[in-house]
DNA sequence: CGAAGACTTGACGGCGGTCAACATTGGTGG
DNA sequence: CCACCAATGTTGACCGCCGTCAAGTCTTCG
């Protein structure tokens, strides 16, 4: 660890800022000292490492308690494609809770730091309790449907749509977690992941962020987005229909 | 229902040909009457007509006991996106076991049979055996890891590759219930399926196709499809990797 | 037999990919 | 604090894949 860098290491689970989002959330709040119990370390990743290798053996569950990362695969021709993006409370992965591999990699986006759980405990953990078990299901399921817009997002919309929309969940996700404030927010993502993301190139990306800007719909500064016309935004993103809030 | 239909329908689930596919393939075989039991009845759709709606209440779980069909949403455009297609043995939907809804509509692609199970039953009974708690999750990272596939194709595959790799996948499904014989398979599916499926137009579809035809890699011919040389096959659907057996 | 659905064909054009050169940013080490 | 290098973003030219439209044929099924 280097100098100059600041990571904000978890305490207490019962202290978390997001634990209401994650995989634990319906355990009850007394028992998130047996949570705590079950937490089998920490671990700081700095952007743009690799957090987890697609196939690797995995004996852990790892849940991303700071900064964002993004699952993934990379094709025999060298293309990537983008499956989501992680942002703090998100559990990484919930597969890892029936299988010891993953079928995809993730990388960190910005530094991140995790915490850690053993898979066999969290299992059994998780399936000791019904009400743990449906919470379960259920996170699986907005899986689903997220990964269902996503689709529908890259096979029936117009890149500028793609890119307005993808802009709008993630806006949607960081003000969950009160993470918007005066109309900006953290967007790290670099052109190449959002084009990786959208089925696009990065070169066409930013020439819609272009036209998103002079069209005054958002501006970006600093790693920031600040969005300039909700209606405008919102709009494009209706034409995807809605079927729930997708990921939290 | 009129003459000159004949539907197959089911009998006890102890015989049933696709027990083997289903949600319930982890009950213990002497089990097979306790499924039996919970069945409540089944349901014939003719072709083209509506399964589910959408958003609809839905107080049962279906399981496709014969014929095709196919999950979908339309987008206010009146665009289509189709996210799988459901062949015997399939269920309709997991989501059913948490929720009394589905964010998508299902059609009949072809005659279907239908067998219903009663929501709540089917739900605690999955919930008191684990081994079926585990089957069920199992299938739900089945469903994920199709659905990346899916996009996967979508958003970095060409067109040729997209139909190829469909074709393909199904070709396999059908494998797997010994529905392949002499290098043929059925394929009730219409341009506009596999068009709305893979992104594309029902148009470029056709074009595709007549590729593929005058490439000698397949031929069509009473809806069905026989593929004339598995290697140029496959060798474009390994450009999209492979993570396991996607749905069966 | 009639009608609705499905498939084909051809012309045309645009969205977005590709390539390559250059500018900028930001992290790192001296 | 500055210099450097890698990663990232920008620009412009070019073009091809695939969408669009519309007309016509064929298939399916009541």
């Amino acid at each position: 660890m280097k100098a100059g860098h600041h990571f904000d290491l978890p305490g207490h689970c019962a202290d978390c800022p997001v634990r209401e989002l994650t995989l634990y959330s319906a355990a009850r709040f007394a028992n998130s000292d047996e949570i705590y119990r079950l937490r089998r370390g920490t671990r700081q990743v700095r952007a743009r490492q690799k957090i987890y290798i697609e196939g690797r053996e995995l004996q852990q569950v790892m849940t991303l308690y700071n900064g964002w990362a993004f699952c993934y695969r990379v094709l025999p021709g060298g293309t990537r494609q983008i499956f989501s993006f992680l942002l703090p409370g998100d559990t990484m992965s919930l597969g890892a809770l029936v299988s010891n591999q993953l079928p995809y990699s993730v990388d960190a986006l910005t530094d991140c730091v995790l915490c850690l759980f053993d898979r066999q405990e969290i299992s059994s953990y998780v399936e000791s309790d019904v009400a743990l078990v449906r919470n379960a299901w259920q996170q699986c399921q907005h899986h689903q449907i997220a990964m269902q817009q996503h689709l529908t997002q890259v096979g029936r919309c117009a890149a500028y749509e793609r890119v307005a929309f993808l802009v709008m969940e993630i806006a949607d996700r960081l003000a969950s977690r009160g993470m918007v404030q005066d109309n900006s927010f953290p967007f790290p993502l670099r052109h190449s992941h959002v084009a990786d993301a959208l089925g696009l190139t990065h070169v066409h990306v930013g020439r819609v962020f272009r036209e998103l800007e002079q069209g005054e719909v958002l501006c970006r500064r600093d790693r920031m987005i600040e969005v300039l016309d909700w209606g405008r935004a919102r709009e494009v993103q209706a034409q995807s229909g809605s079927a729930g809030s997708a990921v939290m």
